[in-house]
DNA sequence: GATCTAACTTTGGTCAGACCAAACTGTGCT
DNA sequence: AGCACAGTTTGGTCTGACCAAAGTTAGATC
């Protein structure tokens, strides 16, 4: 059997797709879906609320429902719920972040062997910034995500750039926790440098080399941290 | 300002993980939730939705609301709908298809360094069934699939199996479409014998390079396929 | 006493109508 | 043109009702 919200879900899915409800435009009044659907408020209602969970569109309380064309975006905000479940589970934020691990590893490749000179002068300004951070943890800290960011963005795949989003927004409550001193700081500055370094020079075995190395150091302090917290 | 049903949402998904509704049973029913929480009909009903969408409870109509504990399988379905309006826009197979080498890259690089005997022997059969089945193209379409699935299990971290199957059901219908002759499964086997050579020489390298060079022919079988359709 | 059937109860899905408070709109005043 | 206020629209919530399918119980049958 079906219900019948799974219908209206269906027809203004349709309708998105189709663009006759535009993209970051209010859907119409609920009562007015009503009519045009021919459906009580109540199943209008249960659609909206699975369109909402599904990310198509963005509910805020008293404000018309808007149009969201899905994006890999998206996706992160359609499952952070049930990450957030998994990560607290024991071992989940070390599942986790040791999966970063086996995509950078391939990140850092492939930057080696395709990044043009533009992505070559967006790895050398980040490193630039993130050495001038370094007395300056919290800044440190975020420069730090951005010369990742920019081994995700160089593979010009949409998909990276949201796994690496997906990163931040889950893990960042456990780096948060991390103790970063200048010091430490440094060590990662040098990781970057060298994973940079190969990259100019065409290197993918040693890029991947290099961030291996940067990542499982990282690791041991990450893991310490959740050890004893 | 916060809805009602949010609130509502938020408890049971305490009493979820807390146990006091037991995974893989049934919800009380919605009359004895409105009792329970003093809330209306509706906002229990728009809680469960909610939690449906979710992926914490799995409705069927008329049957009473099933705890589902998630795990990162329950990622997968939550977001099927999404990953399947993205995968019909242009290029969308084409990135999805993609990713999967930055990660069965690494994947070989990991069993070649860390597969203990019993991972070796269940890539051995799956090799030996994989040969067997090469007059067979449907059987070997599966013994393929379940040859790299060895590869995502072998790192004994929940994400990456889930991962596989997300591939598995998002880009088998392309891979159906696939020609796939004797002559191009030998090719295959050929190559996955490669990468099992290279594992149980422990050669990390060698597995890695192998893997690239199988993705990348097969890659362009499927680029051909996607094109010419 | 075990088994099958029919009547009864429970329960999820849907509908109609109502009320509230916040958001929106338009009117007229300054 | 800018602003304040009244009236309207709209999402959120509640009540109560009905239906059909599922579950349950009591009773008939062998």
């Amino acid at each position: 059997m079906r219900r019948a919200s799974d219908d209206l879900v269906a027809e203004i899915e349709v309708r998105i797709a189709s663009g006759q409800f535009e993209n970051n435009k209010p859907l119409p009044a609920e009562r007015d879906l009503m009519d045009m659907f021919g459906a009580s408020r109540t199943v209008v209602r249960e659609a909206i609320s699975t369109l909402a969970n599904r990310g198509l569109v963005e509910t805020k309380p008293r404000f018309r429902p808007v149009v969201k064309k899905p994006d890999y975006g998206t996706v992160l905000t359609a499952t952070s719920n049930i990450i957030e479940h998994l990560l607290s589970e024991p071992g989940g934020v070390t599942d986790l972040y040791r999966s970063r691990e086996f995509i950078e590893r391939s990140l850092a490749r492939h930057a080696a062997l395709h990044a043009n000179k533009d992505d070559i002068a967006d790895l050398k300004a980040a490193l630039a910034a993130n050495y001038e951070a370094i007395d300056d943890t919290p800044r440190f800290f975020q420069t730090d995500m951005e010369f990742h960011g920019i081994l995700y963005k160089i593979v010009r795949n949409p998909i990276f750039p949201a796994i690496h989003e997906g990163y931040l927004s889950w893990l960042s409550p456990s780096w948060g926790k991390m103790k970063r001193a200048p010091d430490h700081n440094l060590i990662n500055y040098h990781a970057h440098k060298k994973i940079y370094d190969a990259i100019l020079e065409r290197d993918p075995v040693q890029a991947e080399n290099a961030m291996d190395e940067h990542l499982a150091v990282a690791w041991e302090v990450v893991k310490d941290t959740l050890e004893n917290k």
